[in-house]
DNA sequence: GGAACACAAGTAATAAGGTTA
DNA sequence: ATAACCTTATTACTTGTGTTC
C-alpha cells in the first residue's frame, strides 16, 4: 500500500519515502564513512577510535574495531526490515534471530531498529491525524456556513410569509434562535487562526526563521 | 511464546512529564554508568572502545577516552540550557561558546541540544495544535447540528405557515435544500472514527497491545 | 562560485521506567 | 524476583539544504 498522504510535498524530504530503489542517493548510504566537513567548527572527537580496519560484515559481533562510523544501516538491510515491519510490526524472537541472522545484524540491533520504527510510525500518525481533522474541519466549517445561510432564508421566508399572513403567531419562536446564528459565525473566523495543514507546518519550520519561535507566546505552549 | 496479544491493560502511564527539576530521580542521571543489565538478551557491544579511564569533567574535548557511557547531562546542565533556550531558541557562537565553557561541554555538544530541543519543541508543538484543532472541530461540530435542528424546525415552521396560507408560493425553494440537511449529518458521524485527543493517542500506544497496531488496515495510511 | 557553517529532518543507539510471563 | 521487551525521552550523528562571507 502506498501511504502517500494524496498531497504536495513541498519540501522534498519528508519522511523519506521508503527509498524503495528509486531515489539515487540511497545507495551512497554505506559507504559515506567520512566526509563529514561538517564539523560544527571544531575538529569532532570521533579520532578517537582505532579507525576501523576494513571489513565486509556489519557491525562485527564483540571483537574490538569499528565502533563508530558507518551506522546507518544498507540499502537491503532497510528493505528487509521495512518488509518485515509492514509483515507485523511486533518482533518475537524467532523473527527476530531470523532477520538478523539474514541481515548480518546484531538481534539488538534489529530490535533497536523496530523499536524506532514503531515510535517514528507513531510521530508520523500523528501528523496524519492532524491532516485527516483539518480536512474534515474545513469541510464541516463549509458546512455549517451554508446552514447558516439557509437559516436566514428560511427565516426571511418565514418573516414574509408571517407578514403576508397577518397573523403573528410564529413570531416569538424565530427571533428567539437568531443569537444562534449571529454567534457561531463569529467562531468560525477566530478559529481560523490556529489551522495549518502538516505541510505548512513543516513549511514554516523549514526555512530560516520560524515564524513560531518569535511569537511563542502568542497562543503556544512554550513547552518548557 | 507470544507476550500479549490481544489483551488489554487500562493502564495509565501517560507521556512522562519532562522530568523537569520537581522529580528526585533526576539526579541520578549522572552517575548511572553501567547499570545496563537491560541487554536484549546478549551482551552488547560497547566492549570495543579503550575503556575510559577514570575522569573528573564531562566528556573530553580532543584527548582519546571516555567516548562512550555518561550520557545524558546533568540537572544543572539542563537547566541552564533550558534557560538560555527560553531565552533564545537559536545559538549564536558567542552563546554557544559561553555556555561551553559554563556547562563543560563540547561546544559540539550545545549545540546538537539545541537542535534537538527544537525538534522536539516541534512535535509538541504538532501535539498542541491536534489538540485545539479537536477541541474546536468537537465545538463546530456541536453548533453544526444545532443549527441542523433549527433548518428542520424553521422548515416545518415554514410549511405549516405555507399550508394554513393555501398559496403555494414558496414550495419549491424549501424543498430544494433538502438535501443539504440530510447529507451533512451523515457527514458527522463517519467523521467522528478518526478523533482522538492527543491524551488517548498517548493512551493507546503506551499500554501493551496498542490497540492500532493491529487495526493498521482499518484506516490509518500504514505508513511505510 | 565555493568553502565553512547553521539548520531541519531523519536515524541509530542509549537511558529510564513500566509490563508481562 | 527477574529477564526480556516495550514506550518515551534523549544524545549524537548523517544528510541535504540554505546562507554567508
Amino acid at each position: 500500500m502506498e501511504w502517500n498522504n494524496g498531497n504536495i510535498s513541498f519540501s522534498s524530504n519528508f519522511v523519506s519515502p521508503p527509498p524503495q530503489s528509486s531515489s539515487s542517493s540511497a545507495l551512497l548510504y554505506n559507504y559515506s564513512f567520512n566526509c563529514n566537513y561538517n564539523l560544527d567548527h571544531f575538529p569532532v572527537v570521533e579520532t578517537t577510535t582505532p579507525v576501523a580496519t576494513g571489513e565486509g560484515e556489519q557491525n562485527m559481533a564483540g571483537a574490538g574495531v569499528d565502533h563508530q562510523k558507518k551506522k546507518r544501516l544498507s540499502q537491503d538491510q532497510l528493505e528487509a526490515l521495512e518488509r518485515s515491519f509492514q509483515e507485523e510490526v511486533k518482533l518475537d524472537p524467532d523473527r527476530k534471530m531470523k532477520l538478523s541472522k539474514e541481515l548480518g545484524l546484531q538481534p539488538r540491533q534489529i530490535a533497536v531498529w523496530f523499536q524506532n520504527r514503531r515510535a517514528r510510525w507513531k510521530t508520523k500518525q500523528l501528523e496524519h491525524l492532524y491532516d485527516t481533522l483539518k480536512q474534515q474541519f474545513d469541510t464541516i466549517s463549509k458546512e455549517k456556513h451554508n446552514l447558516q445561510q439557509e437559516v436566514m432564508k428560511l427565516r426571511s421566508m418565514l418573516r414574509e410569509q408571517t407578514t403576508r399572513n397577518q397573523g403573528s403567531m410564529a413570531h416569538t419562536d424565530v427571533s428567539g434562535e437568531e443569537t444562534t446564528v449571529e454567534c457561531t459565525s463569529v467562531e468560525i473566523l477566530s478559529c481560523n487562526n490556529y489551522m495549518y495543514n502538516v505541510e505548512d507546518f513543516n513549511q514554516i519550520s523549514a526555512s530560516a526563521p520560524p515564524f513560531w519561535w518569535g511569537a511563542e507566546a502568542a497562543h503556544l505552549p512554550s513547552y518548557p
